[in-house]
DNA sequence: CTGCACGCCTGCCCGC
DNA sequence: TGCGGGCAGGCGTGCA
């Protein structure tokens, strides 16, 4: 779930509480997530200094005093709480127990700040994933070197999506779900995109017009903007770093809409739901065309 | 090479 | 009240 907004929501709340702190210790609970951790990660991270946080797509990149960096990514469920041990008055949802003391069960990992703050990585389906890799093979990186550009960067234009979904067989909602063509979305912002443009999720890509794709370009980019503003969506699992959640759930426009009249001001049509390419497509069929 | 089905994992929700 | 099944979906794998 966490797609870009969530993922740049959570890097924003996480700088005040880590940039500049050394990690003194780390609580490894398990030796894999996804796929297996990486190699004496406590020793490794234990002593070093995070001297930024930065983001490409959905991964979170924490460079640190020692040369490396660690790369995060939260899958479908992983969240990154702030927890204060001294002094503490925060909510954390589902994790830390204050009366008991306990960790939750799907606290796999907690790193231990000298600033008396612990940042908790829970992730019940166990989707997400860490690396650790020297700082200077940060490129090279299989899971970066093949994203496309980030859609809000200037690498990213209307005339670069027209010129890559010519070259495309599959759907539109297919090609802009693919992260070697534009990195960072999912299923949420692609088919509240595609709504904004009046593009129908099932169009073939190859047969956008270029007013088309500009239009779902400037699409793209105002719904992740109106997003980050809003702090992220939380449908089920996302939390922002303090434990609360996002609020452009209010601000979906087909998403999860499913029967409900079309908010297109102009259009009288009713939002379906239909699987495609086996995940939800919400949409109009009577304004997006 | 492209396009797409599938599996991973758990919590939640629905129907019986 | 309990239980089974479907669903959520990002991403790597493997197939045609």
């Amino acid at each position: 779930m966490p797609e870009l907004p969530e993922v740049e929501t959570v890097r924003q709340g996480l700088i005040p509480e880590m940039n500049e702190k050394i990690i003194v210790r780390l609580d490894q609970r398990r030796l894999d997530l996804r796929w297996p951790l990486p190699k004496n990660m406590s020793e490794r991270l234990t002593n070093s200094r995070i001297l930024g946080i930065s983001r490409r797509s959905k991964y979170l990149l924490f460079t640190l005093s020692n040369g490396e960096t660690l790369i995060i990514h939260l899958g479908m469920s992983g969240r990154l709480l702030a927890m204060k041990f001294k002094n503490d008055t925060r909510k954390l949802i589902g994790t830390f127990d204050l009366e008991t003391g306990k960790f939750d069960k799907h606290d796999h990992i907690i790193f231990f700040l000298d600033s008396d703050v612990a940042i908790i990585y829970n992730d019940p389906r166990r989707f997400g994933a860490m690396d650790l890799i020297p700082t200077l093979g940060l490129d090279n990186h299989k899971w970066l070197r093949r994203l496309g550009p980030e859609p809000l960067s200037n690498n990213f234009s209307s005339k670069y999506l027209y010129e890559k979904l010519k070259q495309r067989k599959s759907s539109v909602k297919a090609a802009l779900m693919d992260q070697t063509l534009i990195a960072g979305l999912g299923n949420i912002y692609v088919l509240e995109a595609l709504w904004l443009s009046k593009i129908s999720p099932f169009r073939r890509a190859d047969d956008i017009k270029k007013i088309e794709a500009e239009a779902i370009a400037i699409s793209i980019k105002n719904v992740l903007v109106a997003a980050i503003e809003a702090g992220g969506t939380s449908l089920q699992d996302f939390r922002q770093v303090g434990g609360e959640i996002g609020y452009f759930q209010r601000c979906l426009n087909v998403y999860g809409c499913s029967d409900t009249k079309c908010k297109n001001i102009r259009c009288s049509g009713t939002i379906q739901r239909v699987k495609q390419l086996g995940r939800t497509s919400y949409f109009c069929s009577n304004c997006q065309k």
